[in-house]
DNA sequence: AACTATTTATAAGA
DNA sequence: TTCTTATAAATAGTT
């Protein structure tokens, strides 16, 4: 029988080669539920893991070192840093999120996207396999494609901009060069 | 229709009170889940939540402040913090870390403790509502209660020993005096 | 990496 | 707020 996810355990898991895949896994959904908390909540999180390898990941919102500043400065809240915040801090977050969703978005279409032109390869395949080569694909089918691809190119650079230009949320390269783990 | 957890949202939740309950319940989430990571798969992990209203929530195996610290960065720690908190600081926090840590696991097992209590209790009532006093109990019954208790504690003394044989767990408290929020 | 049986998390509703 | 419940999401073991 497969034990799908069985009872939580509360020790650790003993195959190493189980934790480790177990590892990336819960990796994995740890940085998702985290930048889900930010995007659904309007919240600043962030989260470091330390691999049993000393390798880092991390994710913050704004960012990792933002985070950190805040978190080591004494907590402050006054009258004037409530209505400061009152003021701006909404405004500020709700375009930081938007970022967020918008790259969040972009991914699932490019999931999509993803399996679109896998499933395209699959047809040619088939063409090929009864007999009709690649080559004898219509002239509107071949400019589809072409279109599609290019689609699909734009769509990329343009979330790679985004990404580059953002200032915070999740980055691929943090400010110590460590690699971001999603 | 109750939608129970609906399709995953991709954008801050509108209404202000659902998201604050649903800041509550996914900060106590993923809490859970850094925890159970650090646990499982013997990482070291730091998390910080600001919340819009500037409270900071914190966990961290070993503790926040040597991941931020391993991160790469000085911890901001005022001299006078340090001394005060001196050579023991670490060690508080272990120890804090480890309860934290326990009181999760031990949550699960109160709940079946309960469970079976209340079973209990029921079959209790049951007898009494058909003339059988509990004190009528047969011998064997109370017997077997009473390894019944016996197990139940022994479980707890042993998931106890595992704890402290462990180095070390998830933090109650930071140095900063922070609440934990799990 | 993909699958799937299960467990866990959680959004609404009471 | 806490509990319940329907449903979505995560994930351990398997292939």
């Amino acid at each position: 029988m497969n034990m799908g996810s069985k009872k939580i355990q509360e020790k650790m898991i003993q195959r190493a080669d189980a934790r480790q895949v177990s590892f990336s896994k819960r990796r994995s959904g740890l940085f998702k539920k985290a930048s889900e908390l930010c995007i659904l909540c309007a919240v600043e999180t962030a989260l470091i893991i330390f691999s049993p390898w000393g390798k880092a990941f991390s994710f913050g919102h704004p960012s990792v070192a933002a985070i950190i500043d805040r978190f080591g400065r004494p907590v402050k809240l006054d009258a004037a840093t409530i209505r400061e915040a009152g003021a701006h801090q909404e405004t500020v977050l709700r375009d930081l999120n938007k970022q967020c969703s918008d790259i969040l978005n972009q991914l699932e279409d490019e999931k999509k996207r993803g399996e679109k032109l896998k499933q395209m390869r699959k047809e040619c395949q088939g063409r090929y396999l009864f007999d009709i080569p690649i080559n004898e694909l219509s002239f509107e089918e071949l400019l589809i494609q072409k279109a599609e691809m290019e689609e699909l190119m734009g769509k990329f650079l343009k979330h790679r901009e985004k990404y580059l230009a953002q200032p915070g949320g999740s980055s691929s390269v943090d400010p110590y060069g460590r690699s971001v783990g999603h």
